[in-house]
DNA sequence: TTGAAATCGTGTAATCTGGACACCATCATT
DNA sequence: AATGATGGTGTCCAGATTACACGATTTCAA
């Protein structure tokens, strides 16, 4: 991908320039965070957020959507810059500065993250039980956790996890995870439904021996609103 | 400031990497912002934010609040760091990543900004009336100035503009100057003294024929906090 | 000394918003 | 036909937000 036998001269010293992504999704009812397991040094053998080096004529945004599909075979997903770690000795290699994003994945898409060439292994970890992370990437993750809350508030972002069509009460319950806290289902439902933000498809949802429940959809899918 | 007649090889390309800092303060009842009047190419003449090249053994903070105090001669200002922007071709002479901060400077403070050696003038200029901008600049501060008002709303920051003691009308005007409309004066004060973040100092500021108003100050000054 | 000009400081009533709360409906299964 | 499980619905109360007007205190000038 890179060119080799090549050195590239500047007059001063010049960092490093990466893109770290927070992959985020709902699998099995928890809050789950993408992870790659480092196959060369340093932290050889750690958990790291799916990253790599700018390529010097390319975007940032492009990189961060680039090393997303590679980790995980998906684009298209909503992703969002974080913010730009640059610690002088955050990587002992060189001086490294991150631009960090962070993304959502659609509840249970078919997301098979295959292992990229310089990743031993990918995988889901639910945000609860994180194991030890390479970096400061420990604290890029609890940055983004932060920023992905306090956005539930007054964004819709919550509809990013959600499927094309999803039930009231599927969207409730990515509320209830990502807030920890149980809502009442008629002031959610009264709440979400004032926003006029999703629509009815009109079909149903029939799953096990109960009533069926309504689909709906996204009006703006790709877009993230600010509300209220 | 850099070492001369030497040069730094990596065997891939570096993008460079600079800070650039929107810095906003009241003056005269208008919002204005601080540029520098560009000395050399690219956009030579042109007015720019203050800011500058990353030293390789530097934090990106203190490479902020460096080129802060370089072009204005104050410090320990309320900084905060606000978006990365690194288009491939953002700036003609090389890639150049540029991670961007905002600052507040006190209202009516002495800033007596003096020009640096790469820049040719200084000067305040409104918000609402700024000259044509060197590179993607105009973009940066429209994202601060979108973020500054954001933060009104949930956040202590706007206590940042205010010297150390000030009346509850000079508080108001900051508002009313950020939001750009008028507020009510009774449910203004209530407002602000029930969050409990202002006390008054005991003093009173007279000023012109009229009742003298009640000084207060900022219980946590240097601190800007999430409210409700 | 008195009146005018200017800003300071204060309370109440109406409205809106957010949260608490319980029951019938509909489907699958046995 | 009865059971089990989730879907879908409305009202009331409390607290928060908004609208709104006038007397108090100072300086200055007549």
């Amino acid at each position: 991908m890179r060119a080799p036998l090549e050195t590239f001269s500047y007059e001063y010293p010049h960092p490093a320039v990466t893109t770290d992504v927070v992959v985020f999704t709902i699998r099995d009812t928890r809050l789950s965070i993408l992870l790659v397991k480092r196959a060369n040094p340093p932290h050889q053998g750690c958990w790291a957020l799916p990253g790599g080096f700018l390529d010097i004529d390319e975007d940032l945004d492009t990189c961060a959507a680039r090393e997303l599909q590679e980790e995980t075979g998906i684009s298209g997903l909503y992703l969002e810059q974080l913010y730009t770690f640059g610690a002088t000795r955050r990587d002992p290699r060189e001086r490294v500065i991150s631009v960090t994003y962070y993304a959502l994945v659609p509840q249970d898409a078919l997301a098979t993250p295959r292992a990229a060439s310089d990743a031993a292994e990918v995988g889901w970890h639910t945000f609860e039980n994180l194991p030890p992370l390479a970096f400061d990437h420990a604290q890029i993750i609890e940055m983004a956790h932060r920023r992905l809350v306090a956005k539930l508030d007054y964004s819709t972002i919550a509809l990013q996890f959600m499927a094309e069509s999803f039930t009231l009460s599927e969207l409730q319950g990515v509320y209830e995870i990502l807030l920890n806290q149980p809502l009442d289902k008629r002031n959610f439902r009264k709440r979400v439904l004032s926003l006029g933000l999703i629509e009815e498809t009109g079909g149903l949802r029939r799953s096990g021996k109960h009533r069926p429940a309504r689909e709906y959809r996204a009006r703006h899918p790709r877009r993230v609103e600010i509300i209220k």
